[in-house]
Parts: structure tokens; C-alpha cells; sequence
DNA sequence: GTGGTCTAGACCACG
DNA sequence: GTGGTCTAGACCACA
């Protein structure tokens, strides 16, 4: 459980997922919750590489695929950086999270758990971190 | 959307997840839901593959995830039987319940989604759907 | 300009462009004259990648690129499917051809030629091609 | 969106594609429709690259492309000018056009479009425009 | 057998 | 220096 800071954003790598896709959410969460101003620029793909200890394919092929969704802007010869538009950052968020929504829902369901378990089991959590 | 019948548990495949997963969570989705009995008697793994016209490998590996949950119980000689403790249901059904909420709240959080918002857009969609 | 027969599908690469937007660029023509029929299997990576020359890993990008447009399925343990889809066929048709005249009738706006002009031209480029 | 003017020259960059291409394509597209005048001299490699804020290596390599095209002469000492050959300009002009209408046609083809359909689709996106 | 991920390292295009 | 493409070859998950 090694935390790797880099610039303003914090990296977590396992070995459950694929580890481009675990960048991918890890930058994409930073963008999300502000932790990374807009327009501003993150690191090259072989200081990341370097800083995660993996190849830089592999930082490659998550920074497309963050391009790909227009939340970050690539700049070949000058670098990388978050996108400007506040409005795409906020789209991205509400489709990611209306998605994983309604796959929780449909997992509570095959479950037969009702919302209303599901409400009161999610409030007992909270209760349980403080 | 094919769906196929096969005793008192319904099947209903597709290819954006591996075979056996699905399988795996549609077996204890019927148990869960009580749509099929404790104790009942389920199909050979021959049986259901032929029936769902997937690899005999693919069932196999199913039921020994079902089989190493407890959930169900192969007896020699006699074929595949669900459990019958519901207390072991209860756990299992509990025990995934639990750690699908913990990871929906983490995916939450790092789209900086408090809960708050999360249980009113539940209900939004929810409302939606009807 | 050798040019390579895999299936239906006919293969053409030079180094003028990426190989795997080559071979994007050429299945997708495959799938919208019909060359090839919808649901049909195509190459396996590994055979592709034999045929042509290339390196696995440029034709199973090529692969993805088309699974994330939807004009292919894969199916991991069984191979490459092209979708069943039509309409989906018809969309992506549609979207390349609208994007391709408006870069082109930009570009020769840039060049200070008005659409008669390149009607006309059109034409007599036309009739010498017989 | 920015546009910057320099001369009679007007310039409009994003990182979409190679700046030193849009420089070329610019400046081009100022010649082909008249808005620069045969003969007049264009600003040093130092002095549009200022104005663009782009590296000099750039704006000289803009240069070199549109020199080997003898759309512009140095002249030592002197400066950089635009061609005083108006045949040059047409030819250049005629050839660029001939290739992208090739392309564009060849894109066409390959997509499975008629050149009926794509004459009556440029119609149609014309009127769409006003 | 299939597709998917990852590494190591080369070479190119761009600024 | 940056990002982008490609190769060679390993290892994994799935059917």
C-alpha cells in the first residue's frame, strides 16, 4: 500500500486492476474532486513512469485514454494538461457517477436487498467510521 | 437478451463480463431471492452447460466458486445441492452486500460525491425509472 | 503496395500513417461496403498481426480502437466479432462522411475555391478516371 | 481562439495538429485568395514567431516548407517575400486542391459512398450552414 | 486457442 | 525535452 505523490495528485497502485486503469481513476478522481486546478499541467508520461516505477507505455495508454474523454489535453514537445473546461469535468463526473449508481443498484437488486436496506446499512457505515 | 430456463433458476448471458462470473452471481442471486429452495438439487455442470451452450470448463469454474462460499454442495454420486443453512445464505448475502456499499462509496468519494448527494440522486433515478 | 488477403477483407499498409490507424481505417471500410457481414468472425490478433507483418500489439490496438466505436465485438477466449448492429454501422458511416466533408470543403475554402469550382473539377477528374 | 494579425496576414493556432503545418496552410491560404499581395515581403522567422509566441524553429520550418514550394524567396539580407510568379501560386494552388479532392474521394470510396450521394450530402450541408 | 496487460527499449515528430 | 508509434516477448484470464 505504497502512496506515491507526485505534484498535487497521490497515486495508489495494487495489482487487482489494470494498472493504467488505476491511473486513469486516480488522475481522473484528483481532476474531480479539484485536487488539480484546470489547465495546469501534470507530469511528463516518462516522470510519472519514473515516479510510479512502470513503464512508460503504460502511463501512455492511460493519459490517452484520459484525452480520449477530453479531460486532459496532450501537447506533443510540451507536455500534458488537465482541460479547461469546467463544464466537461462536471459532465464526465455526473455520467461516471449516474453509471456506477445504477450498476450498484442493479447488484443491491440481484441481492434482494431493497433501497430502503440499502439506506440503512449505508448510514450504519458511516456511523461505524467516525 | 436471450433468457433460458433451467430448473427453477433463470440465465441470462452476455460477453461484457466473464461467463462464469455471470453465472456464479445468477445462482446466488436465485438463492439469495429464494427463488430456489435450500437443499435443492441443481443441475450437472454437463447439464447446465449444455443448456446455456457454454464450455463445460466455464460451469465448473462456477460452482467451485459457489462450492468454496459454501453456498452450495456437490455430494458423490448425487449431483450438486444448494446448502441448507440460512445462516451461511445470510453471511454470504450480507458479506457481499457489504463490500459492494464500501466500494460504491469509495468510487464516490473519489468523484467527490458526498452521500448526501448520492441518496438524493438515488431517489431522482429511482423515480425515473418508474 | 503489396497488397494482403485475410478473410474478405483486403490489406494495403505503408508507413504514411500509423499501421493501426491503417488497419482501423481498412476493417471499418470492410464493415461499411459490406465486404464483410455483420456477426462474422474476423482474424484473430495473432493471425492478423502474421498476415501483415506486424506486431501483435498493432493490431490488437487497432482492435480496440474499433470495439470502443462498436463496430466490432471481442469476446476473450473466442476472438473478433463484427457487430450485429447495422444501425451502428449506418451512425459511424454517417459521422466519418459528415467530418470528412467539413474538412474538406474547410480546406479548399482555405485555398480560395468556391464549391463550384470543386464541383466542376469533381467532375473532370471523373470522367478522365474511365 | 485566438487570431492573431501580423501584416495582412491573419493567424489562428490550436494544438490539434502541428503548429508549423497551420503556419504553412495559413500563410498559403493568404496567398491563394489574394489577401497578400505577389512580391511583398512577410515577416522575419524572428519576428512571426514572436508574434505567434511560438518557438522560431517553428515559424523556420513553416518557412523552409513553403521555400521548397518557391511560394517565398529569401532574399539575403533583405528579408523573406511572397513569390512575384502568379503562375507558381496557381500551380501550387491547382495541385493542393487535386490532392485533397483525391483524398477526400478516396475517403469516400472507402466508406462505401457514392459521389451522387456525396454532392447531394455537400448541398445539403451548405443550406444546413446558413 | 483467444484477447488483455505489461515491460524493455527503439525510433520518430515536434518545439 | 515532450508525446506517439512500433517491436519483441513475457505472463495472465478465459473458453
Amino acid at each position: 500500500m505504497k502512496e506515491i505523490n507526485v505534484n498535487n495528485m497521490s497515486f495508489q497502485l495494487d495489482l487487482s486492476q489494470p494498472l493504467y486503469e488505476q491511473i486513469v481513476n486516480q488522475v481522473r478522481s484528483a481532476i474531480a474532486k479539484g485536487e488539480i486546478a484546470l489547465g495546469e499541467k501534470i507530469p511528463s508520461v516518462r516522470e510519472l513512469a519514473h515516479a510510479l516505477q512502470v513503464n512508460p507505455n503504460t502511463v501512455m495508454r492511460a493519459y490517452q485514454e484520459l484525452d480520449r474523454d477530453q479531460l486532459i489535453e496532450t501537447r506533443r514537445g510540451q507536455g500534458t494538461f488537465i482541460t479547461t473546461s469546467q463544464e466537461r469535468v462536471e459532465s464526465v463526473r455526473k455520467n461516471l457517477a449516474k453509471q456506477a449508481i445504477n450498476e450498484f443498484l442493479a447488484k443491491m437488486k440481484s441481492l434482494g436487498i431493497s433501497s430502503e436496506e440499502v439506506k440503512a446499512w449505508m448510514m450504519e457505515m458511516e456511523s461505524e467510521e467516525r
